[in-house]
DNA sequence: GTCTATATCTCGATAGAC
DNA sequence: GTCTATCGAGATATAGAC
């Protein structure tokens, strides 16, 4: 939450002011909290350049001079809004894909996870979606240092799997690009799917059912290293399934 | 490419002035087809909310009082652009996605073609998918009309192989999602995959045959039904394959 | 048809009262 | 710390000469 991310950040000290407040934090904290979740919302519905501070402000129902109070510039709130999404981003990953895991039964229970994330937390997707289409200026640093290093600590693991013979030879970095596209774009690409599915203002827990099976079905079948692949069907990893964030 | 959508418009006629030009329609329509390209890359960098008429001009290598004068704004210039991504979007999988076809060799041979797509435009790509972020305002209709009757369709071919005991019961139009989902997602989040790849400014051809290797390993052990999926893995599908659009 | 110059408006940011 | 009023940059769009 605090300085995850190598160099996020151009100017010298990002957001110190919300860091290390002057007063007591309570009201500041409460103050910021709604700004960054107004701000999550209006930023994921018309992006960067498309997102103003008076729509913000009016939903976080504040006047627009606080915003400025508290954040420096719309870019410093962006930024902001950015970090608290990609603190979250990579910790569901590390704690399934993980060595010690059946690789099935691994990669069924962060898909499950991610497809609930999907749901759950459909704005920050968006966000980082249009960060990326943007050319991701503002996460460059982001990608090449943490995110590259995370996905080769993964691709080792499905290394490991492959070399052991749990698990049939594939492309693991792709196979991941893959689990995040699917997984993802049922938050990004929403109403694209409510509208060919015909619901109204949302999809339902039915659809998220439905699409959690699919992708399921896709990444285990060319997972699963014979015809027997039974593993992650219904059955829930053993304790593990409370403690991921929903 | 003239009125393809039912109604993607709200306003009565929407560039009728491209339509049915007055004088020789030559000049005007090298011009608009400069402004059209030159839009496509700015709004697919920017958005539609960052892109500006000054920078599209300047691309285009006009001043900007002439994209007003063949268009007459902003937003009729963005659908314009949008109708021209729209109208090539369909045509592939009525070509590929046909009850005719073996199953693996039909969805092989369209996840070709969509690969070879999100190289070639991936701005088309990165337009459709903003405009999907941002709640798909100026495409509603398509949505829920074409698109949805197109995806029905695609559907009903699935069900008739399932049916014949020709392909393993999936939910077909979730399949499609799935299959859009990593296929556009190496145009969309292309930065994030160079970055992961390390790759310096593009994608690399390797990437996209592995990437499509990874697709194809996806689908077509999802879909087979049984253990012998020896379709679709390097053959061509017989006299197809240059037809394909590029 | 093409371009220069400009009107009009919206947004980010700040000054300064409270 | 909080808010009102406002400045100035930059955007869309147009007027009008050529």
């Amino acid at each position: 939450m605090t300085s995850l991310f190598s160099r996020m950040v151009d100017q010298p000290s990002a957001h110190a002011a919300v860091a290390s407040p002057p007063g007591p934090g309570l009201p500041r904290r409460l103050s910021t909290e709604q700004i960054l979740r107004a701000a999550e919302a209006v930023f994921a519905a018309h992006g960067y350049a498309g997102a103003t501070m008076a729509a913000i402000a009016e939903r976080a129902g504040l006047p627009k001079a606080n915003l400025h109070y508290y954040f420096r510039s719309k870019e410093q709130l962006y930024r902001a809004v950015l970090e608290d999404i990609l603190a979250t981003w990579l910790a569901d990953a590390d704690h399934w894909i993980v060595p010690e895991r059946d690789p099935a039964e691994a990669l069924a229970g962060y898909i499950r996870v991610k497809m609930r994330l999907s749901r759950a937390r459909a704005d920050a997707s968006r966000i980082f979606a249009g960060e990326m289409l943007g050319g991701a200026a503002h996460v460059r640093d982001f990608l090449s240092i943490e995110l590259r290093a995370h996905v080769e600590r993964l691709d080792d693991t499905f290394r490991h799997w492959i070399a052991a013979g749990r698990m049939r030879p594939l492309p693991g970095k792709h196979l991941m690009f893959c689990i995040w596209a699917m997984t993802q774009s049922y938050a990004d690409f929403s109403v694209q799917m409510q509208a060919v599915l015909g619901r109204a203002g949302t999809l339902e827990e039915q659809d998220f059912e439905d699409a959690t099976r699919m992708v399921l079905q896709l990444v285990l079948g060319a997972v699963a290293v014979d015809g027997g692949s039974a593993a992650g069907r219904r059955d829930t990893p053993p304790g593990h399934q409370g403690t991921a964030r929903a």
